[in-house]
DNA sequence: ATATAAATGGAAATGGTTATCATTACTATT
DNA sequence: AATAGTAATGATAACCATTTCCATTTATAT
């Protein structure tokens, strides 16, 4: 078979993943590749055309159950950013946690990352998650925030 | 045809309807009656089957496109709560705004309201949006706050 | 009442995501 | 190394919420 992908050295992320009872394989890994060297918020399909540019063998439905499995296991992050499709992005790297928000403009859809306020909003964030949790019994596990408005380009062309 | 609706009243948001240059309807006077009639998050189908069962004239499509000018217009939310299809709320009554965020049920979907700690967290996203909108040069128009885990019964029968 | 642009509904198309199913690849056990 | 059992895979078809099309109707200003 073409494009057989071979394995290398143990990644940092085959702990979680074979923690959770899944297997490693070539498609997984060249996924997971694809996302960490992203550079932006990347859909299925935009993961399946990288992968499968250089391992053929690896199909769009492969990348979808995959990116399902990452996201369950807390790996990936999925995001709806309004434009109709999926995007996903690692909710860490090698490094570790790399938590931050999004502001997202409303005209050319472009999404910016911002991590500099999130000190703040944490303090907030706590506060805020200890009282809803015991007004409304609810056991929080994590948030979503995102501010919508217009980028530059586009507040000025406007 | 069967199904006319009679037009009322002006009703409170017609100025804001009529402001920007939208006809007044008798579908769209419906579409707006069943939401704010609405205790929980409609989709468009639910939305169509309440009108459609009083007015059958008014078919799936202008609903949609209802909800469209609506939400641009600012007078619905449309949500994306992870069920596949997009849910709707009037962001404000007659009586006035009624913001809130929102408590989302990872294993079965359900979603609480809330408006309790709005006020700090008013605040701290006033604060936040504007270090935001000097640093990127953002015009922030709006925010999207969602907290997911589980709720009173998912997490007991776990 | 008339003119004009906007709104409408039904049917068909769209397109991202899922389900199916036969085949293949891991992994542990002999 | 061969075997068995199970998980993963890819190609295709199905799904289904939302859009697009277009001929017809309606709202609104004159
Ligand atoms: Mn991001
Ligand atoms: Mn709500
Ligand atoms: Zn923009
Ligand atoms: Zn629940």
């Amino acid at each position: 078979m073409p494009g057989r992908l071979g394995r290398g050295r143990p990644f940092w992320w085959h702990g979680k993943f074979k923690g959770c009872g899944y297997k490693i394989t070539a498609g997984r890994d060249a996924i997971i590749e694809v996302l960490s060297k992203a550079d932006k918020h990347l859909s299925a399909e935009d993961i399946y055309l990288k992968v499968h540019s250089v391992y053929p063998g690896v199909g769009l439905t492969t990348v979808y159950r995959t990116l399902e499995i990452l996201v369950n296991v807390g790996l990936v992050y999925k995001f709806d950013f309004g434009d109709g499709r999926a995007r996903y992005e690692l909710s860490q790297d090698e490094e570790g946690e790399d938590h931050h928000h999004h502001l997202i403009c409303k005209k050319c859809n472009r999404v910016i990352d911002y991590s500099d306020f999130i000190e703040e909003e944490a303090e907030l964030l706590n506060k805020t998650e200890k009282g809803l949790s015991k007004k409304y019994n609810f056991e929080i596990t994590g948030h979503l925030i995102q501010f919508y408005g217009l980028c530059e380009k586009c507040a000025n062309r406007k």
